[in-house]
DNA sequence: CAACCTATTCTTAGAAC
DNA sequence: TGTTCTAAGAATAGGTT
């Protein structure tokens, strides 16, 4: 999606990786949280910023 | 997306539920997998099914 | 440098098979 | 129940502010 069609491989520009991490990250943690609502499931997601710092995003049932 | 714009809650119809679960969980496995390879992160995504079947999704690196 | 913009690609809800 | 199709909503790459 974008501008331009993206190839799946590592990117080597630092502050690319960086800034992809962050849209991206963004949009796979609002994916979760729908999935979990929708379909009323457990879920645990765990990543790690290209400078490690993490993110954990904990489906939350009753 | 889709036909028509799908309200964030829980999905009250079981095999919808199973169907959407289904549909969305090949969705968020392969966002986290371009997001892992793109900014060549750790992360780790664990989910169960609607009838608990566990799914898990870690990125490979060295 | 983070927030916003938008053209473009991607995801997916409902339908059809 | 499972796979495929596709219209239409959603995510996002590169650019702008």
């Amino acid at each position: 999606m974008g501008r331009v069609k993206l190839k799946i491989k590592k990117l080597e520009n630092n502050s690319a990786r960086v800034v992809t991490y962050s849209k991206r990250r963004s949009g796979i943690v609002k994916k979760a949280k729908e999935l979990s609502i929708l379909c009323d499931i457990d879920l645990i997601l765990l990543m790690f910023s290209p400078t490690e710092k993490p993110t954990i995003c904990i489906s939350e049932r009753r």
